[in-house]
RNA sequence: GCUCCAGUAGCUCAGUUGGAUAGAGCAACGGCCUUCUAAGCCGUAGGUCGAGCGUUCGAAUCGCCCCUGGGGCACCA
C-alpha cells in the first residue's frame, strides 16, 4: 500500500513537472472517507497559489497529464481533488501472503532493537486491597509495555510499590493501638486498611498523632528493627494478595523494587544536587528552586526525612545506571502531573541529558463512582476482586445459556469475564475521567471484549468445520483474485493497518488506538461473515476465504494479546 | 488567584494531526437464524461539534476570549 502511495506521489510530481517535490505530495495524500472517492486522494487547493489557477482547473488538467502506472486503474478530478482508484488484486495477495508467512510477527518491527525502555506502572500502595482505581494504571501500563515490545525494544516492567513514606508511620501507630481488636490474619489487607482509616481520622482530629506518625517513619528510615519487622509483614501480606490479582489479569513484572528499595540510595541524590549547588535551605527544608513564584521541589523535609520526590529521583538515577534506558515511562493518574514536571526538571541536574529527555509521564484520567470519588474511608470503593468475580459469574451465566455443552466452562468464563473488564478499561482515551457504570463495565455486546473474542471464535469455528490446515495449503496455487467482494477487500485492507496502528499507539502511549482498531477488524470480519459464506462447493473460493479467515484470526489474537486480553478458541 | 486537562447524538465515546455529506456502540423502533456460533448483521430516527470572535480556498481540529466540569499549586503519595 505504501509503495502505491509513493507511486501516486511520483506520478503527480511528474505531471507537475516537479514544481512540487514528490515527498511533499506524499504527505498530502490521504485516504478518502467515502469509498466512492477512490483509494487515495490528493487535494489540489494548495497548488492554486503556485500555479495561479483554481483548484478545480488544476485537478482537471493534472488528471489528463498523469500517466497511469501499473496497479493504478484510473484518476478522477472531483471538486478540487484528484481521486485515484487502484487495482487491489495484487495488493490483496501480497498482504495475505505476508500475514501467513509472518504469523503473529506481522505488524511487529525491529526499530527498537538493542534499546531499553523502562515502564513504571501499577505501583499500588501496600497494606490496602487492590481496588478498581488501580486497574487503569495496571492495564494501560501493561499495554504500553507490550506495544514497545512489538517495536523491538527490550522493555523492563517495574512495579514501583508504594511501600515507603509517612503513611507507614501512621499505619504502625494504628496497628499498635488497635491490633488487639481484630483477627488480622482472617483478612489482613481489609483489616489493615480499616486500621489505616481509623488512625487517619484520629490524626486529623489530633495533630499529635500525626507527629507520632512522622516520628515513626523517621525511625523506620533509620532502621528501627521492630518497625522494620512490622513493615515487612505489611509488605508480605500485600504482595501475596497482589500476586493473586496479577495472576488473574495475566500481568507480570520484571521488578518489584518499590520506594523502600531506594531508602539507601537517596543520599547520593542529595549529594549530587548539593555539589551542583542547586540544593538550598528554605523554611528548614532542603529544596530545589524551579520557577519564580512557584513552590520549590522539596528534597529533604525539615525533620530530616525524605519525601516522594527524593525517592523518584533516586529511582531515576538508579534506573539510568542499571537499565541505560532510552525512555523511562511513568503511568499514573493526572493528579501527579505537577509532581513529575518538578521531578523531571530536577533530574536534569542528576543524570545525563540522554536520560533526562527520555523521561515520560503518561497521565490518565480519574476513576470515579456514580456516588462520587472512590474512597476507602467512606466505603465508597469497588474492590477489584469483587468486580472480577461478578464479571466471571456473568460470563458463566451467558455461556450456560448460549452454549451449555461447551467444555472448560470455568476457564473460558474467566477469559471472557476478565477480558471484558480489561478491554473495557482500554476503550477510551486515557486522559478522560471514567465514571464507573457497572452495567456498562459488565456489558458483553457491542464494542466490548467479548464481542471481539466472539469474532475470533467464529474464525476458529469456520476453519475447524472447513478442516482447514496451513499444511494442506499451497499458498502459491491459491487464486486470491477471487476475493473481490466489498467485504473481502475492506477486511484485507483493515488487516494491513496493524503495523501503523501499533506504532501510533506506542508513540502516543495510547492503547485505546489499538483497542478501537481491533473493534474495526472485528466489525469488518462480521460483515464479511454475514455476506460471504466460506464453506462452499467451490474449492478455490473456500480455500482463498479460509486463508482470509485464518489471517483475520492472527490479527485479532495478536491485537488482543498486546492489550492483555486472552482469546478462547470456543465460547 | 495562578496553572494544566476535558467539553462532539438522550448516554458512552471515535474523528486519519487543517480537507469532500462529522462517525461508532448503548438506549428506541423495524428487519435477518431448516446453511460456517444471533455475544452477530442490516435498516430507521437522533448534531447550532460548550458560546463568540479570528486565521484561510477550507476549522470539531489552529489562535484569542468567555462559560461549565475536573486536577494541581512546600514538608501526603
Amino acid at each position: 500500500m505504501e509503495e502505491i502511495k509513493q507511486l501516486i506521489a511520483n506520478c503527480i510530481a511528474q505531471a507537475l513537472d516537479k514544481k512540487v517535490e514528490s515527498e511533499e505530495i506524499l504527505q498530502k495524500i490521504e485516504i478518502p472517507k467515502n469509498k466512492e472517492n477512490g483509494d487515495f486522494a490528493y487535494p489540489c487547493f494548495n497548488l492554486s497559489k503556485i500555479l495561479k489557477s483554481s483548484p478545480l482547473n488544476i485537478a482537471d488538467i493534472l488528471k489528463d497529464k498523469i500517466i497511469l502506472e501499473k496497479n493504478i486503474l484510473k484518476v478522477e478530478a472531483v471538486s478540487g481533488y484528484l481521486n485515484f482508484f487502484i487495482d487491489s488484486t495484487n495488493v490483496i495477495q501480497d498482504i495475505l501472503k505476508e500475514i501467513i508467512e509472518k504469523n503473529d510477527c506481522f505488524g511487529s518491527s525491529l526499530e527498537g532493537k538493542g534499546k531499553n525502555i523502562v515502564v513504571d506502572y501499577s505501583s499500588p500502595n501496600i497494606a490496602k486491597p487492590f481496588h478498581l482505581g488501580h486497574l487503569r494504571t495496571t492495564i494501560i501500563g501493561r499495554a504500553i509495555y507490550n506495544l514497545y515490545k512489538e517495536l523491538g525494544y527490550n522493555v523492563i516492567g517495574i512495579n514501583y510499590l508504594g511501600d515507603w513514606g509517612r503513611q507507614f508511620g501512621l499505619l504502625i501507630e494504628g496497628y499498635n493501638r488497635f491490633k488487639n481488636e481484630y483477627e488480622i490474619e482472617k483478612d489482613p489487607l481489609h483489616i489493615l486498611s480499616e486500621i489505616y482509616v481509623r488512625i487517619t481520622k484520629l490524626a486529623k482530629e489530633d495533630e499529635s498523632v500525626m507527629d507520632l506518625a512522622r516520628e515513626n517513619f523517621k525511625k523506620l528510615e533509620e532502621g528501627n528493627e521492630e518497625y522494620l519487622k512490622l513493615w515487612k509483614y505489611f509488605k508480605d501480606v500485600s504482595l501475596k494478595e497482589y500476586y493473586r490479582i496479577y495472576d488473574i489479569l495475566g500481568c507480570k513484572f520484571d521488578s518489584y523494587n518499590g520506594e523502600a528499595f531506594y531508602n539507601d540510595k537517596m543520599d547520593e541524590v542529595i549529594k549530587i544536587l548539593d555539589e551542583k549547588k542547586v540544593l538550598v535551605d528554605s523554611e528548614g527544608a532542603k529544596v530545589v528552586k524551579l520557577k519564580e513564584n512557584e513552590p520549590p521541589c522539596i528534597i529533604v523535609k525539615s525533620n530530616g526525612s525524605t519525601i516522594y520526590a527524593t525517592r523518584d529521583l533516586a529511582a531515576i538515577l538508579y534506573r539510568a545506571k542499571q537499565y541505560d534506558f532510552e525512555k523511562a515511562i511513568y503511568v499514573t493518574s493526572y493528579e501527579q502531573i505537577h509532581h513529575f514536571e518538578q521531578v523531571f526538571e530536577v533530574a536534569k541536574n542528576l543524570v545525563e541529558e540522554k536520560y533526562s529527555k527520555g523521561l515520560v509521564h503518561v497521565a490518565y484520567g480519574m476513576v470515579r463512582l456514580k456516588t462520587g470519588k472512590m474512597s476507602t474511608r467512606d466505603g465508597n470503593v469497588i474492590y477489584l476482586q469483587d468486580l472480577i468475580e461478578d464479571s466471571i459469574i456473568k460470563a458463566k451465566k451467558i455461556i450456560e445459556n448460549k452454549n451449555p455443552s461447551l467444555k472448560n466452562k470455568e476457564k473460558i468464563a474467566k477469559q471472557v469475564g476478565v477480558g471484558a473488564l480489561v478491554f473495557n478499561g482500554l476503550k477510551t482515551s486515557k486522559i478522560k475521567d471514567v465514571v464507573v457504570d457497572l452495567d456498562e463495565v459488565l456489558r458483553f455486546d457491542g464494542e466490548t471484549g467479548p464481542y471481539v473474542q466472539y469474532t475470533y471464535v467464529r474464525t476458529k469455528s469456520i476453519l475447524e468445520k472447513a478442516k482447514f490446515s496451513l499444511k494442506n495449503i499451497d499458498m502459491d496455487t491459491i487464486d486470491f483474485t477471487i476475493l473481490n467482494t466489498e467485504e473481502e477487500v475492506e477486511l484485507i485492507k483493515e488487516l494491513n493497518k496493524i503495523k501503523k496502528v501499533i506504532k501510533k499507539a506506542a508513540q502516543e502511549y495510547e492503547p485505546a488506538i489499538l483497542n478501537r482498531y481491533i473493534i474495526d477488524v472485528a466489525t469488518c470480519f462480521s460483515k464479511f461473515y454475514n455476506e460471504c459464506p466460506v464453506i462452499t462447493n467451490n474449492k478455490c473460493l473456500t480455500d482463498a476465504r479460509c486463508v482470509l479467515v485464518y489471517a483475520t484470526g492472527i490479527i485479532i489474537k495478536k491485537g488482543l494479546s498486546i492489550l492483555g486480553v486472552e482469546c478462547p478458541d470456543k465460547m
